[in-house]
RNA sequence: GCCCGGGUGGCGGAAUGGGCAGACGCAAGGGACUUAAAAUCCCUAGGGAGGUAACUCCCGUGUGGGUUCGAAUCCCACCCCGGGCACCA
């Protein structure tokens, strides 16, 4: 029997731990040969900002899940390619500069250290020769390079626009940083509205690809469809309104078919044909209403079911289907950021139209008669309206020629109608905005951009680059909506690049979700001086293989990286359009049933774990809690179960037989079957499960279960697949055992266990035996028996009997080496 | 409000092209070893009822219905938890 109390040497972490990290930088084993390569893979993981808390146990979880991937896909034979930066530039890191009063410049490699000697403790198999940092000037040199391609191109463009603006950010945001009309970064801050110049690059160009490609790459479900949510298409026309005086507005709905019952119309405060509507007697009154919600912000704007207000602009138009005349309201639950800020309110058939023509006394007129007994949106409040309906079942009424049509037919054909008329034009809208990427900030890339008097926008030119951040004392943001940068004189005066004259620098930097858009292209073109990616080492390497991360960047950071890789496809800088082959979002650890977070306390810092038990028995750990693509609950308690398990592989290994002991078939049978199991699981990153099955595996080779109660000394033959297995999972802890196995390379050249079905297979199978869908009883027979074979059996077992009695069997239901059911 | 995901022992979780519910692990109880404890090893274990006993029966996967020889798994309605979107016409 193993007592590993007593046996010469216990497995301890720390020693194991530290020999293999250093032997592992010795001999150069994380290191991928990026030229020489015969089958490159590309495993990527979502690079960390460097916060000061540092490494977090979801950040762990996030990378362990990911390494154990590229570490059994190495196994597996790949080359595989394991890279590793920081991300740290952009707001967080700045605002937490702020907090603590210190210049982010002398903050981030403080935090970057301490993260990679964190990260290196967990022994990832991270090839620290490419690290890339967004905030070194020979990185954000790139990330200025392809802000002035998009310029050339003409998708990245300045224009005036109402902008997500932080109070307490003191910058603009992206709409996807704006969480409930809240700051993602302040969410006790509402976002409030302003007009600023602004860069914005032209992600709508490509909705309909990055919309289209999403059904066929292989991503996570969730995250597709969060993405299709976030792109949010519509179809639908345009039609056309005249007012009195032939001007045409043109209003977008998806639905056609109710135009009939459009009775009046509303346009968004800001819609520039207000002014030129408005009578004289409405002006005052418009004009409030006007300044009123320009003053508002955004929050109070937008969230939705709230009262309802709006103002008459005293001007009428002509609905093109009854050709009656239909007044036009401005109200500021119509958005001009949507469709053509202009809409046809069919009240009988929208809820918002329904509830604004209750509020303001308009006609209601339904046009789609519900069918009968059909539940509607809202009963009426009063005889004299129809209830809200917006469902697209019933038949349609007071539509003139369309009366009695489905409503479904009706759009198309009430659209060709109009169409004839010259009052509608089919339209596809989509929710995706562009993506403004300037901030008023101070540490970022610098656009690279310089104002000419003379000459206008000058790009700087390519060999210009980088245009470096100046160290700047006061980095502190201000209410102006300027750029700390615009205090820098020095540096923002700057020869115009067409004509030399004075010209003065754009001040604001680039978004940092633009310096997490391209980083993965950088990766295996760390070396490389002159271009931001060389085309052989891109072309062999790229795209990503395997890309694993957080849902919370399923619409920011992995949006840009698609629409970035395929700009660039587009100016011809790559040969593909999308970035990450496959992309699995992973789940998140929480504590006793909560979200980890500073305000609750339950957050869960890895080190101290790692200190007591070790890299490896922590990794483990953290991959049993549960699915990796749902996470799990942290618990203390559950952590030792890891590490009974590696010492009894420990004692396994250390009382291993090299002269080829006996098999037995069964043993072989779990062995092959373990192989099996565990490649099946970790393909599919159900690491949980292979866990349980390489556990399995231990306990039959230890003999549990057995009447021996006594450990069996085990060969190298069930030894070397089990510690292979094992070492995705737990890499030193596997090299240790493998050494001791008397292997003088590294585990990572091993090659996985051959797989091989005959010695899998069962030979006797357990069949369970029903009477009327009830278990009964349980008989051994020879696997793949017969249906009549199996009735006979199953007949004879006592327990059967006596349900059976001598009754007539009405049915049987036999399943293949499952089970047989017998109904009477 | 809309769109996803989920609800299984004391706990984390297994098992879904319908077929032995509770694998694996934690915690727990009993035993072995020990002067003792820790560690280790073995055994037990969803709940309930009956039997001296090997055992037998009933109930059981959020709730209520349904389909089926058979449902954690499929269908309908609902409740709760987590996430995303939210005046998007």
């Amino acid at each position: 029997m193993v007592d590993t109390t007593t046996s010469p040497e216990r497995y301890d972490p720390e020693t194991v731990e530290v020999k293999w990290q250093r032997r592992w930088d010795e001999r150069r084993t994380n290191a991928a040969d990026l030229e020489g390569a015969r089958r490159p893979y590309f495993n990527l993981m979502m690079f960390p900002y460097p916060s000061a808390e540092g490494l977090h146990v979801g950040n762990v979880f996030a990378f362990v899940g990911s390494d154990v991937h590229g570490r059994f896909r190495r196994l597996q034979g790949w080359n595989v390619f394991e890279p590793i930066g920081f991300d740290a530039f952009g707001i967080h890191s700045e605002n937490y500069a702020l907090k603590v009063n210190t210049h982010p410049a002398e903050l981030i490699p403080r935090n970057i250290v301490r993260f990679r000697e964190q990260l290196q403790r967990i022994g990832l198999m991270f090839d620290w020769g490419h690290e890339v940092q967004t905030t070194d000037p020979r990185y954000y040199k790139w990330t200025q390079w392809i802000f002035l391609q998009l310029f050339r191109s003409g998708l990245a463009v300045k224009k005036e626009a109402p902008v997500n603006w932080c109070p307490e950010c003191k910058t603009v945001l992206a709409n996807e940083q704006v969480i409930n009309g809240m700051c993602e970064r302040h969410p006790d801050t509402a976002v409030t509205q302003r007009f600023l110049e602004q860069w914005f690059f032209r992600i709508t160009e490509f909705t309909e690809r990055l919309l289209e490609h999403l059904q066929r790459i292989d991503w996570s479900e969730s995250t597709r469809l969060m993405q299709t949510n976030w792109i949010g298409r519509s179809e639908g026309a345009d039609l056309v309104f005249r007012t009195e005086s032939g001007t045409p507005i043109r209003v977008f709905t998806t639905r056609p078919d109710t135009v009939f019952g459009a009775t009046y119309m509303v346009l968004a405060p800001e819609h520039p044909l207000v002014e030129d509507l408005t009578t004289d007697a409405q002006r005052a009154e418009v004009e409030a209403y006007r300044q009123h919600a320009a003053s508002m912000d955004l929050v109070s704007r937008r969230v939705g079911d709230k009262e309802k207000t709006g103002v008459f602009t005293g001007a009428y138009c002509v609905n093109p289907a009854t050709e009656e005349r239909v007044p036009i309201w401005i109200a500021d639950y119509v958005l001009m950021e949507y469709g053509t800020g202009a809409i046809m309110a069919v009240p009988a058939h929208d809820e918002r139209d329904y509830a604004f023509a209750l509020e303001f006394d308009l006609e209601i007129r339904q046009v789609v008669r519900p069918p009968h007994g059909a539940e509607v949106d809202a009963p009426a409040p009063r005889p004299d309206v129809p209830p809200l309906y917006t469902g697209w079942d019933g038949t349609m009424v007071h539509s003139g020629t369309f009366d009695g049509m489905a409503p479904q037919d009706a759009v198309r054909a009430i659209t060709e109608w109009l169409e004839s008329k010259d009052a509608a034009s089919r339209q596809v809208q989509y929710r995706l905005h562009d993506w403004c990427i300037s901030r008023q900030r101070y540490w970022g890339p610098p656009i690279p951009v310089i104002y000419c008097d003379r000459c206008g926008t000058v790009p700087v030119p390519e060999s210009d680059l980088p245009v470096v951040l100046p160290p700047l004392e006061d980095f502190r943001p201000d209410e102006s909506g300027v750029s700390p940068l615009a205090r820098a004189k020095e540096w923002y005066q700057a020869p115009c690049p067409a004509c030399g004259g004075d010209a003065r620098r754009e001040t604001d930097v680039s978004d940092t979700f633009l310096d997490s858009a391209w980083y993965y292209l950088r990766y295996p073109s760390t070396g490389c001086d002159d271009r931001p990616f060389d085309p052989a080492l891109t072309k062999k390497w790229l795209p990503v293989d395997s890309y694993i991360g957080g849902n919370e960047h399923a619409v920011l950071h992995l949006m840009y990286s698609r629409f970035i890789t395929m700009a660039l496809h587009d100016l011809g800088h790559l040969d593909f359009e999308e970035p990450f082959t496959r992309f699995r979002a992973h789940g998140m650890i929480v504590k006793d049933g909560a979200k980890m977070s500073k305000s609750r306390g339950n957050v869960v810092i890895p080190d101290e774990y790692i200190a007591k038990w070790g890299a490896d028995t922590f990794r483990m750990y953290l991959m049993f809690l549960g699915p990796y693509q749902e996470g799990g609950d942290f618990r203390d308690e559950g952590i030792s179960g890891i590490r009974r398990f590696l010492d009894k592989v420990w004692g396994l290994v250390n009382v291993a037989t090299f002269e080829g002991g006996e098999i037995t078939a069964p043993t072989m049978r779990k062995l092959h079957q373990t192989i099996r199991g565990v490649a099946e699981d970790l393909e599919d990153l159900r690491y949980n499960t292979a866990i349980s099955k390489l556990m399995e595996y231990v306990n039959v080779l230890r003999g549990r279960g057995s009447d021996d109660s006594a450990v069996p000394d085990v060969c190298t033959e069930l030894l070397e697949p089990l510690v292979i297995m094992l070492a995705p999972l737990a890499p030193h802890f596997a090299e240790e055992c493998w050494e001791r196995l008397r292997h003088e390379t590294s585990v990572f050249d091993a090659s996985w266990p051959a797989f091989e079905a005959s010695l899998a297979e069962e030979d006797q199978i357990e069949l369970v035996v029903q009477v009327n869908g009830k278990v009964r009883g349980r008989v051994l027979v020879p696997a793949g028996i017969g249906q009549q074979a199996a009735v006979d059996r199953a007949l004879q077992v006592e327990s059967v009997r006596r349900f059976v009695e001598d009754k007539p069997l009405r049915k049987t239901i036999f399943v293949e080496n499952r089970l047989v059911n017998l109904v009477v």
